[in-house]
RNA sequence: GCCCGCCUGGCGGAAUGGUAGACGCAGCGGACUUAAAAUCCGCAGUCCGAAGGGCGUGCCGGUUCGAGUCCGGCGGCGGGCACCA
């Protein structure tokens, strides 16, 4: 063994000690405690990131996610603001179950070891988190304030139970809601979703579908695409109901109403369809056994794979008519279709074939006529398809010689005239059904009774609290198969009654936790003291996957929170951030298996596998994910890098909002600069500069030159800071690295030494919100025994040193660079002008030239038309 | 199909309408070292060349003294939504 010398102090930095060490300085001083009511006129802050559900592990993914809040957090508590920047667990879910199922440990048991694991990476990474405010929804003292949220909105009659077709995931034996029914399977599962209908519990979201819409104009600071893709899910339209009678009632029903957003086209009209779920179609069912089956093939297909992908139009004709509310004596046939949807409009359209592909497809499929009603602007209706745009109406009756948008007037008009129908706005956005088969969620805090019905649990009987002994022997709901739990006498009548053993869908939980986190404490689910002085959350951080379920839902649950006094305000997110995702190659080793980044030696022709030396396939960066084996674990990289390095990595480069890659070699440059900067900050203060005197008068060159570089790198770290833009402040603080290590090498003046401690301090403190620990560290050796860094305000440049003293201005011809000038930043335009015609290049290109033009943008640029 | 976003060196990316390619990664050269690692310094869009010039931000066109940036059209990539009447 050779001798190797210790690392010394002014060499190498220690992230390992460090780092703990500053983790238990900061919470022995709270530099992060922050009050629930703060005093008064202190400004405040709040910031906070997606909670994470508690699956086992943190993922990169929460490392940017949380490191890009904790900047925030970090700056704005430099900026003089009491910062909230809490934590918790969204820790209710189906995993915890699975887990049970699979491995026998209770779903209590699992989450909270999860809970155990991923906090303790949390710390590791030294975010200044307020950990006293800490949380999980799976505690009772969370949920049971949610639970009395419930009974809240059941009596401003927000929440309602009714009998309904539901989405059915056979696989997890519950109900999804549409948002997470995805391309017809379960969003979980991944199994094909059925119909059933069941009573549910929803919340009437639809209620606010006006409200939610408007104000999404007013979240100026959400991405566009986010509001955009809320807007689409809400989905209004304007158009008509009409109604049409049946020339012969049958079962009661004597007449369909239809919604149209073209009531303009009512004279193209060819058939009149209903939705397989319609009642006129269950009427049909029951006496014709061809119309029964067909309607059952539509139940089994509707959202099978084939439906979906082949989108194939069936109809089957029930030979009932109706008639027509503008053409007298004319009546139309009764289909029953499958691409017509029970769950939006009245499950029912009137078909017009030259407006719209389906009713074409649907026409020209089962021979039905197409009349031509819409002449567009430059031309004749197109035979071969549908047109849909604007024109003129024709063989329309009334309606003929109006444009479409006077005829959609028109029409609505004579509709209303003659009672056969009337204008209306329709919402695509479905009330939210919450009711889920689960265990490992928040009981539903209700009582059913044979004689008094459903009962809200009273107030003195929450929380309504899972019990620990269950079994997961059979599929289905293991609160219902609880030998005793949900047997109880009635809260009215005192007769025996049942508890509800649905619990909430998850998404309720999450859909208030912001506000909780404001008075974690408090004896009701809100304070609203506490709640009012920080709401709106000021700035959300997190995936754009969350942009309409869990966005829309919180802003909902605000809205409800406020008509039953728990809120005072409609929207939870002043500001929203959507970073990207993490993302890393693939790799597959020769017999196509997936392989681990550290399975892999990445070599310049490929990869290789580190183990048998065969070659490997390197696949294209996608985001980390277990299946694909291309996941780096964010313990492991602080054991060998440390926080600050995985900090400042993901900071770097990517811009916030847009996907990055994980790179061994950039998390290695990361580690690479801390030292760097560490060894230049130690060199300051080693040789004395800390406690060099400030300069008087301009000071020399380089004192000067460094001086107006720490004083501009201020000011852009400080605007980038606000705008989001982290890896450009990175990159303005790698420059003022570059800068102090070339003033480090000059000769030492006293003007120079204080300008060098000044650029160090301040890369110490411009730093500390990305690196914290290692800006501690270096701060502590150029000012030992003072405030830490935690604890200082955040600095402002000297509005003197940001101007340059010398300027560099192009000088170009006709709009081409020719040449450059140095000259003073005020130095009058004339002689600005001057001196770029000397500039030897310039004044050989314009030789013989007429100038026709001088063009002079102070302090960038001359330029110089010529003739010819 | 509809909507949104994006397109700049080998790569990630920077750039209030004003010197395109800051900063980083990878690369190359040099210093230090017996050597290597680490570190430090430097070079680097591309083509021709001595100076200097030509061409360059997906493509075509426009506005402007000047366009990566603004406008019109086209193409490609990525994402979201989707029988929504």
């Amino acid at each position: 063994m050779s001798d190797l010398a210790a690392p010394d102090q002014a060499s190498h930095y220690d992230f390992q000690a460090s780092e703990l060490h500053w983790q238990a300085e900061w919470a022995r001083r709270g530099c992060f405690d922050v009050e629930d009511i703060p005093p008064e006129g202190k400004p405040t802050y709040y910031v906070l990131e997606m909670f994470p559900y508690p699956s086992g592990q943190l993922h990169m993914g929460h490392v940017r996610n949380y490191t890009l809040g904790d900047v925030v957090a970090r700056y704005r508590r430099a900026r003089g603001y009491a910062v909230l920047h809490p934590m918790g667990w969204d820790a209710f879910g189906l995993p915890a179950e699975n887990a049970a199922r699979e491995r026998g440990v209770h779903p209590a048991t699992w989450t909270f070891a999860n809970i155990a694991t991923m906090r303790e990476t949390l710390q590791r990474l030294g975010f200044s988190l307020n950990w006293d405010r800490e949380f999980a929804t799976c505690e009772p003292r969370y949920y049971g304030h949610q639970q009395k949220l419930f009974l809240d909105m059941m009596a401003a009659g927000l929440a309602e139970r009714r009998e309904s077709w539901v989405n059915w995931d056979p696989v997890d034996e519950t109900v999804l809601a549409n948002e997470q029914v995805v391309d017809g399977r379960g969003w979980r599962s991944g199994a094909v979703v059925e119909k059933k209908q069941l009573s549910q519990w929803f919340l009437r979201i639809t209620r606010e579908a006006p409200a939610l819409l408007d104000a999404l104009d007013k979240l100026e600071r959400w991405p566009e695409r986010v509001r955009t893709m809320q807007a689409r899910w809400i989905g209004r339209s304007e158009g008509a109901r009409v109604r049409f009678p049946l020339t012969r009632p049958t079962a009661g029903i004597d007449e369909l109403e239809v919604f149209t957003t073209r009531p303009d086209t009512l004279f193209g009209m060819s058939f009149l369809a209903v939705a397989p779920e319609h009642p006129l179609a269950a009427a049909a069912a029951a006496t014709s056994e061809a119309a029964a089956e067909f309607v059952a093939v539509c139940r089994s297909l509707g959202t099978s794979e084939e439906a979906i992908e082949t989108a194939e139009k069936r109809g089957f004709d029930t030979g009932l008519r109706v008639d027509h509310p503008f053409m007298p004596g004319i009546s139309f046939p009764v289909w029953i279709a499958n691409f017509v949807l029970m769950e939006y409009g009245t499950g029912a359209i009137f078909g017009c074939p030259c407006g719209d592909a389906r009713d074409f497809e649907f026409a020209r499929k089962y021979d039905l006529p197409i009349p031509l009603v819409v002449a567009p602007t430059d031309g004749l209706p197109p035979t071969d398809r549908a047109y849909d745009g604007p024109g003129t109406l024709i063989s329309s009756g009334f309606l003929d010689g109006l444009d479409t948008d006077a005829g959609r007037t028109a029409a609505i008009a004579r509709l209303e005239q003659v009672g056969a129908g009337h204008g209306v706005v329709n919402w695509r956005l479905r009330d939210w059904g919450v009711s889920r088969q689960r265990y490992w969620g928040c009981p539903i805090p209700v009582i059913h009774c044979a004689a008094c019905g459903p009962i809200p649990v009273p107030d003195d009987q929450l929380p309504v609290v899972l019990p620990d002994d269950v079994s997961f022997d059979l599929p289905g709901n293991p609160l219902d198969h609880h030998p005793t739990w949900k047997h109880v006498a009635c809260p009215r009548c005192a007769s025996p009654a049942v508890r509800e053993t649905d619990t909430f869908d998850t998404f309720v939980d999450s859909s208030w936790y912001f506000a909780r986190f404001t008075a974690p404490n408090a004896a009701t689910p809100t304070s609203r003291a506490a709640a009012d002085r920080w709401l709106p959350v000021d700035q959300y951080v997190g995936g754009i996957e969350h942009a309409i379920l869990h966005l829309l839902y919180a802003r909902f649950f605000t809205r409800a929170m406020h008509h039953t006094g728990h809120l005072g305000l409609d929207e939870p997110f002043a500001g929203l951030f959507t970073q990207g995702m993490v993302g890393h190659e693939s790799y597959r080793g020769a017999d196509g298996t997936w392989l681990y980044p550290e399975q892999v030696e990445r070599i310049a022709s490929g990869a290789t596998h580190r183990d048998t030396g065969l070659p490997v396939t390197v696949g294209r960066v996608e985001k980390m994910s277990k299946s694909r084996r291309n996941t780096v674990a964010p313990a492991s990289i602080i054991e060998r890098y440390g926080a600050d390095t995985a900090r400042w990595f993901v900071l770097s480069d990517s811009p916030p909002e847009r996907d990055m890659e994980w790179t061994e070699a950039g998390v290695a440059g990361a580690a690479r600069f801390g030292q760097r900067l560490y060894r230049l900050v130690a060199a300051v203060a080693s040789s004395g500069d800390a406690s060099a005197a400030p300069a008087t008068g301009t000071g020399s060159g380089a004192a000067d030159k460094l001086r107006r570089a720490t004083h501009r790198t201020i000011a852009a770290v400080s605007e980038a800071l606000d705008s989001f833009t982290f890896n450009v402040a990175v990159a303005r603080l790698h420059e003022l690295t570059s800068a102090l290590s070339e003033a480090s090498r000059e000769a030492a003046a006293p003007d120079l030494a204080h300008a060098r401690a000044e650029a160090a301090r301040m890369l110490c403190l411009l730093s500390a919100p990305m690196m914290p620990h290692l800006a501690e560290t270096m701060l502590a050796l150029l000012e030992p025994n003072s405030a830490l860094a935690a604890e200082r305000a955040w600095p402002e440049p000297d509005p003197a040193l940001l101007a340059a003293r010398q300027v560099t201005i192009a000088v170009q011809i006709m709009g081409r660079l020719r040449g450059t000038i140095e000259t003073a930043p005020d130095e009058a335009a004339d002689r600005v002008l001057a001196l770029a015609e000397a500039e030897p290049n310039v004044r050989r290109l314009l030789d013989g030239k007429l100038i026709v033009k001088r063009i002079h943008v102070p302090g960038r640029i001359v330029n110089f038309v010529v003739a010819g």
